[in-house]
DNA sequence: GAGTCCCGCCATGGG
DNA sequence: CCCATGGCGGGACTC
């Protein structure tokens, strides 16, 4: 008997079969999301998933039930819906398309969203619900980027519903401490700083991933020694704790590539319940998606295996012998193939292949994060530990950049895909200009 | 078919 | 009791 979850089975479920209280402030704004969906015929989710699930009451029903009694689907069908979320990044015209697409509501876009929205000047507390509003989203979805954003210091908690705007600033700060704690913790057991764990050669530990960790690690140990938080009761379950978790992996070891299936094995606690592996995953998707957003990691794949993997790319800029390390394990990078955890910001009406010459490099830093940076908090997401050891090496990066996107500007046939790119040269340009004119110090 | 991850139900805990 | 929070897993979507 499942303890939670959908499953209908007491008195109280079925009373709350309806529209529960505590859940009609969030009614309205899902019936319009719903109906954004309705009005798409493309789209499926709604007929099957919000219609024909059992646990979620009927649209007339929860028309009905939730909304003052007096909606009828004509007058919801004409309310005022609000402008596509993700239009930020979309550049999409909020009242062009009412398109629904899954890669717009994903996390990783979500949060670019919210980053864009108070990464600049001024900005000192958040909102939840002017976020969720602002951001045309759930509370819930902003509790998913809050709890990420939170381990890894750039929100503090002040009161409910509220968070202190620390900025993206505070990042190398909080990722050293989480380092220092895992370094701390691994002293006592396996010597992670001399990489008995990780150092074999990629290719091999890729080789088995089914079994790699178990053989070459104990879940159960690396657990212990990175000094991972225990997740025993609910709070200890948390997406944020999650995340801590997560980064450890990469701040505490020298390799900075980790398959999915190990990630869910040392982060697990119970590697031998498969359901909650599944759930751990569902879970290690959603951080991933907003840390590959804000460019701290990068998904991959084994090259025969297609097993899926993660990069860290934090301290990329200091390992100039990365792409060595690339030619070594042999993996594939498949950014540009496919979608990177929904942070594409192409939107489906746009089959966008990424030039992967000029967008990695440079463009699509910017545009991805959609990040205003004129704020005080600048920071290259590139490395997040800002641990960078020349001050100069900042400027000199950009002016690279800046050489590789004026002289590798693809040649679009697609009238779209030419205005695109154009919009984020534009975009490049003036965020270059402005780092260019800053305090190299000020830029890290 | 495996991988990905959106969505929202509903349990929990604080006020 | 109300409300904020967020764990959790179904199932749609993508490759």
């Amino acid at each position: 008997m499942k303890s939670r979850g959908k499953t209908v089975h007491s008195k109280e479920q079925l009373k709350s079969k309806g529209v529960p209280a505590c859940n009609q402030k969030q009614t309205l704004h899902r019936l319009q999301l719903n109906f954004q969906k309705f009005q798409n015929p493309k789209t499926k989710s709604l007929s099957k998933s919000n219609i024909l699930n059992p646990h979620i009451p009927s649209l007339s029903t929860t028309l009905h039930l939730s909304v003052s009694h007096t909606l009828d689907l004509h007058t919801v069908r004409n309310m005022a819906i609000p402008s596509p979320s993700y239009s930020l990044a979309t550049k999409e015209p909020a009242s062009g398309s009412t398109t629904y697409c899954r890669k717009q509501k994903s996390l990783g876009l979500l949060c670019s969203n919210f980053l864009s929205l108070y990464n600049r000047d001024g900005v000192e507390t958040v909102g939840l619900d002017d976020a969720a509003s602002r951001l045309g989203v759930e509370r819930r979805r902003i509790y998913d980027i809050v709890n990420v954003l939170e381990s890894v210091g750039v929100l503090v908690r002040k009161a409910k519903n509220t968070y202190y705007w620390k900025g993206l600033g505070a990042i190398p700060k909080a990722l050293e401490e989480l380092k220092e704690e895992g370094l701390r913790n691994n002293d006592e057991s396996v010597d992670c700083k001399s990489g008995k764990v990780w150092e074999d050669d990629e290719d091999e530990r890729f080789s088995n991933s089914s079994a790699s960790f178990q053989e070459k690690a104990d879940p159960d140990s690396m657990h212990k020694s990175l000094g991972l938080f225990k997740s025993e009761n609910r709070k200890e379950k948390s997406l944020g704790l999650l995340t801590k978790n997560f980064l450890k992996l990469f701040l505490c070891t020298p390799s900075d590539t980790l398959s999915l299936e190990d990630a869910a094995k040392i982060l697990l606690g119970d590697a031998r319940n498969p359901s909650l592996t599944r759930t751990k995953v569902r879970r290690l998707y959603d951080i991933a998606n907003v840390l590959s957003s804000m460019n701290f990691i990068e998904k991959i794949h084994h090259p025969e295996t297609r097993k899926p993997a993660f990069r860290w790319l934090g301290m990329r800029s200091q390992n100039q012998s990365q792409s060595q390390t690339d030619s070594k394990t042999g993996l594939v990078h498949p950014e540009s193939k496919k979608r990177a955890f929904g942070t594409d910001l192409t939107n489906t009406n746009i089959s966008f292949k990424r030039n992967k010459m000029v967008l990695d490099v440079g463009v699509d830093q910017s545009v991805k994060l959609g990040v205003s940076h004129s704020g005080s908090d600048r920071l290259d997401l590139k490395d997040p530990t800002g641990l960078v050891d020349g001050e100069s090496k900042e400027v000199k990066k950009s002016q690279d950049w800046e050489s590789l996107a004026s002289t590798h500007r693809p040649q679009y046939h697609n009238q779209a895909l030419r205005d695109l790119f154009v919009h984020y040269m534009d975009a490049w340009s003036s965020w270059y200009s402005e780092v260019a004119e800053m305090d190299p110090i000020e830029a890290v």
